[in-house]
DNA sequence: GCGAATCCCTATTATACCGGTCTGGTGAAT
DNA sequence: ATTCACCAGACCGGTATAATAGGGATTCGC
């Protein structure tokens, strides 16, 4: 039950996109540099978000990524399902596979609803946010240590 | 993002355990052949969750296994714990891995969140209200087909 | 225009985990 | 004693994930 490295690592370079709005594009190579993440690989993911419609890039010397919407129009939702996939925690595809008899299965209902519980969740939380929690966590950061 | 079949498969048979409390012990062959489940696999399963508690297991001739609670002290949480482990949405050993720099990582406050979200919601889910869920199911089924 | 920089795309590989089987052992009931 | 059922562990194959490699397309600066 844990989310591909896929989601975390594209959450994290979106974040960063976030939190250099407006400062012009981003080079897929200054994101892995600076998250350290394997550059090629971050590559792959970029493009699928560019194809979701959720980044735009430019292409050419000093090309690089930039949010394509408001940062407060990206939930981190949509980020994960472009990267991830729907946030079903069984495959249960429309009634056939999961236990034989998805109409009388109370089972059935709890992994859905433990689905849409996650995608609530995630769907609450912009980039705007997240990136202004980034800000405060930088702007103070912790001084006490554990001895 | 799924769970693995062994959460599944283990509360398919945690329910029909609860379904069939008081009745004395029931076979593993038994629960396997009801919910169409690997029996040699499950008996792994059914072992992890004796260990665990969960169940007590009668050896010998007319044997099984049994809940080993109310059902009603059983969470999905709990079951969910012993064969899929903790509900971390990373794997982000309390602070080494992640992203690098927990303590000034946004992300790592959202994926534990998410993870608190989750468990709260099964935690909240006891063997006894799935029970009486299946049951109500079972006595009243959809009638209604799609045309 | 030329070349460098950067995104774009596809193919390939390796590793780990998951789902599952098989074999043999232990304890209880009849 | 025999049978039934749980117990324990090794073992194995498939698949998806994570990552690499390499060659193209497009734009900028000169």
């Amino acid at each position: 039950m844990k989310l591909s490295t896929r989601s975390t690592y594209g959450m994290r370079a979106m974040l960063e996109l976030a939190l250099a709005v407006g400062q012009g594009p981003v080079m897929v190579r200054e994101i892995a540099d600076r998250q350290h993440l394997p550059a090629t690989y971050l590559e792959q993911l970029m493009v699928l978000l560019r194809k979701a419609g959720l980044v735009s890039a430019t292409r050419g010397a000093h090309g690089g990524y930039a949010l394509a919407r408001e940062p407060r129009d990206i939930t981190v939702a949509e980020i994960i399902a472009v990267l991830e996939g729907p946030l079903e925690l069984v495959d249960c595809p429309s009634g056939a596979g999961c236990c034989g008899q998805p109409e009388v299965c109370a089972l059935c209902d709890v992994w859905d609803d433990a689905g849409k519980t996650l995608t609530a969740f995630f769907q609450s939380m912009t980039l705007a946010s997240l990136a202004e929690r980034q800000r405060a966590k930088c702007a103070a950061p912790v001084l006490m240590y554990a001895i």
